[in-house]
DNA sequence: GCGCCTCCACTTTTTCGACCTCTCCGG
DNA sequence: CCCGGAGAGGTCGAAAAAGTGGAGGCG
């Protein structure tokens, strides 16, 4: 039996830190995470005003994506969240498109991006932030995009990949898009050979290449990917960027005969992956103390990591969230959800008012939260 | 003004998130 | 048998992922 003491202790053992030992301490004592002193969090306003610059969008459909002189300090994220959330949402794409003005007549642009709903702006605000430069744009009716695409913005993006790298089956991206940067850093690919070996190696991005370019390049040999190394949790921030992004935190009220007020509760805690990544879910389940099952469904490529047990959920995942804490409007679902397990363990969802409570909570969470923002 | 770079809006595809249901187990 | 819970089977739609291209600026 894996106590949560121990998990909290071994995610410490990464750390290194006094300050932050102190800190988890600090907190079993009086259940509180304010202070100023949370090591994992700088002060770095003058650093986010240098480096973005007030815009005015044309397009109407954009909401204003500034910050003023006068806005609340941000709070920068820890180089491993980044790394975490990178793990999950990031976008590591090479550009190829015909431009008659190019010498070799194509236009070469690597990008980094991270795309999400654009009630998390503050997020990529902090995601902005952390690597200096870049821009955040209007991307859907409802998301927003923050991208790295300069060369000073890439460097950057290397900089902290190489330093940080990541532990999912991206990392494999990242390693051959990093080529393509160092290409389109020493201009070599406005050189025929060079956009050769930028299309070999967009070849193996991502997707791959794409009719258009296949046609265009048709002798071209992708280039091999290379291998991705056993996943190892570099650090707990690095979970807390990684839930951030694809964590999901159920609580279902559901019609059961069986049970005395026609209902059952349940708590759920998800993380969905591509397939390709399931020996990383299958070292999230050690890491976070095991007792987490996995289901795929049939002819599909998701497979999800899953606790349904709600002790577990209770004494092993709640208290790890909470010693470090996740970003985003997610945060508020993850609050919900706690107060649902703290009716749930007092056994409360066995009476009409607790069950009405949870309800209450469960019909407010997630797609029924009201303010986005 | 050529050649190239950066900023930004915008599109396309799918991997997520979130939600639903049934069976079976055990105290 | 009663009651409560856990695992395992799914589905749905959009927030992610991934990508395109043009305007405009600069040496
Ligand atoms: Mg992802």
């Amino acid at each position: 039996m894996v106590t949560t003491q121990k998990i909290i202790e071994r995610a410490m053992e990464y750390r290194g830190s006094k300050s932050v030992l102190y800190t988890v301490k600090e907190q079993r004592v009086d259940g509180s995470w304010q202070g100023d002193e949370r090591p994992c969090l700088r002060y770095t306003l003058m650093d986010f005003e240098r480096n973005y610059q007030l815009r005015v969008l044309s397009n109407p459909r954009s909401r204003h994506i500034h910050t003023k002189s006068t806005s609340i300090p941000l709070q920068t994220l820890t180089p491993f969240f980044v790394t975490g959330i990178t793990d999950a949402e990031g976008c590591f794409s090479v550009g190829i498109s015909k431009h008659k003005q190019l010498r070799t007549g194509w236009c070469v642009k690597p990008v980094f991006s991270i795309t999400l709903h654009e009630r998390d702006e503050a997020l990529l605000k902090q995601l902005l932030s952390f690597f200096g430069k870049g821009g955040i744009f209007r991307h859907g009716p409802t998301t927003l995009q923050v991208r790295f695409e300069s060369k000073n913005a890439l460097w950057a993006v290397v900089k902290h990949f190489d330093k940080y790298p990541l532990i999912s089956q991206k990392q494999a991206d990242y390693l051959l898009w990093k080529k393509a940067v160092e290409l389109f850093s020493d201009k070599e690919h406005l050189t025929l050979a060079g956009l050769f070996e930028v299309v070999a190696l967009r070849a193996s991005i991502n997707w791959g290449l794409p009719p258009r370019l296949r046609k265009a390049f048709p002798l071209i040999a992708s280039k091999i990917r290379p291998e991705v190394k056993k996943p190892v949790v570099p650090n707990p921030e690095w979970m807390a960027g990684f839930i951030s992004g694809e964590g999901c935190f159920i609580v279902e009220i559901l019609e059961n005969k069986e049970m005395r007020l026609g209902y059952s509760v349940k708590i759920k805690f998800n993380i969905p992956q591509h397939k390709r990544d399931i020996i990383l879910l299958q070292v999230l389940n050690e890491y976070l103390g095991g007792g987490g099952n996995f289901h795929q469904a049939k002819n599909r490529d998701v497979m999800e990591f899953r606790f349904q047990d709600f002790s577990i959920i209770d004494e092993q995942i709640v208290p790890f969230i909470r010693s470090f804490p996740i970003q985003g409007m997610k945060i508020h679902d993850f609050n919900d959800w706690c107060q649902a397990i703290d009716i749930v363990r007092r056994k409360g969802h066995l009476t009409p008012e607790g069950l009405a409570e949870i309800q209450k909570l469960e019909e407010g969470m997630n797609t029924g939260r009201k303010e986005k923002k």
